[in-house]
DNA sequence: AGGGACCTCATACTTTAGTCGAAGGCTTGG
DNA sequence: CCAAGCCTTCGACTAAAGTATGAGGTCCCT
């Protein structure tokens, strides 16, 4: 481990808590010397800086942010920058949210209850190169999985239709026509093996918070 | 206003997320040189703290936090040292909750997602004496509001919306037309002041899971 | 240079969703 | 009694959602 790997380092830290954002980013700079670490404290922030400088060396993604509906902002910014790390950071407790993360591309999961030890030993894991092993996924058939086939678009598509929007509405926002629109819908749709926009809604929304 | 009151001060910090902790250490550290922070993850540990340190001067108070049962908790501490004014820190960005935390006797309520400086501001102007003014009135009209003027058949009707079934099969299972569930799917829109099915649908399973 | 995945859009169509007006039953109070 | 109000029901209509087919464009990989 005598390695002064001198490389400067990227960090992108995305936490809607100011207090959390300083902790991370003390506990990075700490172990990572000369490391550049950028803040958000939206999904819309995140997507802007990962956009600005696609060459982040980790993302610290905090699940609850205002702007993502949990789950579908992580495989948003999974789609649209497959290459950058994720480190999820959530307080969730409950490990099937882990398993998701990680059906959805996360390279890492850690409970915000960890100790800023435990995360920066983490982070250097994943800048190894390291997967945090995937517990097992059980379900062969999870809707996580079903929905990790979707690309960037559909993906942007479906956050706006769990929003509430309407076609004409996520037209709007994307730049694009209504016709693309529901192009892209009956192809989520079909992926998502769901038969409407509202069951679509449903289970997209399960994947920010468990099961009823 | 020019007091260099060099009194050595005393805080005790609850809170279960060490993060949190450390940045709430490290603010109050730096805004108030020489004071003894305390710390404690779950709510027994605050409970012996101030037991042994009843000359606490601020309580830095996490409502989330193992062993207190939210609201709970908060009262028997009050009850248990009403002289130690305390500082509730909660991630609920809800104004009744913040209401009711005045009630118990809290001296300030931040929300988490406040930068560090408005918090050791807030510890600041609660050492002076201030009890910070619980603001706002009021919910001018919650989901819950508006959910409680529907029917007991337009509640079967959003019941099944939410279970992602059509229009034409909740017809079937409640054993009307589909003209007649159409007709109720109107009414329950308008009642609950939204202007989709699927809005209806987020709604409502807002309400049964309440979460951000 | 070709193949493939993705995004885009148009047109035409079927199905579902949602609105409007109206009727009948039911209870409540003057 | 009977009028007023609410709930439920429904048909007819308009709007939105979803499908099918085809097609043109970019970008990337081989």
């Amino acid at each position: 481990m005598a390695d002064p790997s001198s490389a400067p380092r990227a960090f992108l830290i995305a936490d809607d808590h100011p207090m959390v954002r300083d902790a991370l980013r003390t506990a990075l700079s700490q172990t990572f010397p000369g490391a550049a670490v950028a803040l958000a404290g939206t999904f819309g922030e995140a997507q802007a800086v990962l956009e600005r400088q696609p060459e982040t060396d980790a993302l610290l993604l905090d699940l609850d942010m205002p702007g993502m509906d949990g789950l579908t902002g992580l495989a948003l910014l999974r789609s649209e920058h497959p290459t950058v790390p994720i480190i999820v950071v959530s307080a969730a407790r409950d490990g099937a949210i882990a398993r998701r993360t990680y059906d959805l591309g996360a390279s890492a999961y850690v409970d915000k209850a960890s100790s800023l030890e435990e995360i920066a030993a983490t982070v250097r894991a994943v800048l190894d190169g390291e997967i945090l092993a995937p517990p097992e996924s059980a379900t062969p058939d999870s809707f996580a999985q079903r929905a990790a086939q979707l690309t960037p678009q559909q993906w942007r598509v479906l956050a706006l239709m769990v929003q509430g929007d309407q076609n004409k509405q996520i037209a709007y926002k994307l730049g694009v026509g209504e016709a693309t629109v529901k192009a892209h819908v009956t192809v989520i749709l079909r992926k998502l093996g769901v038969r409407s926009r509202t069951q679509a809604v449903i289970e997209a929304r399960g994947l920010a918070l468990p099961q009823a």
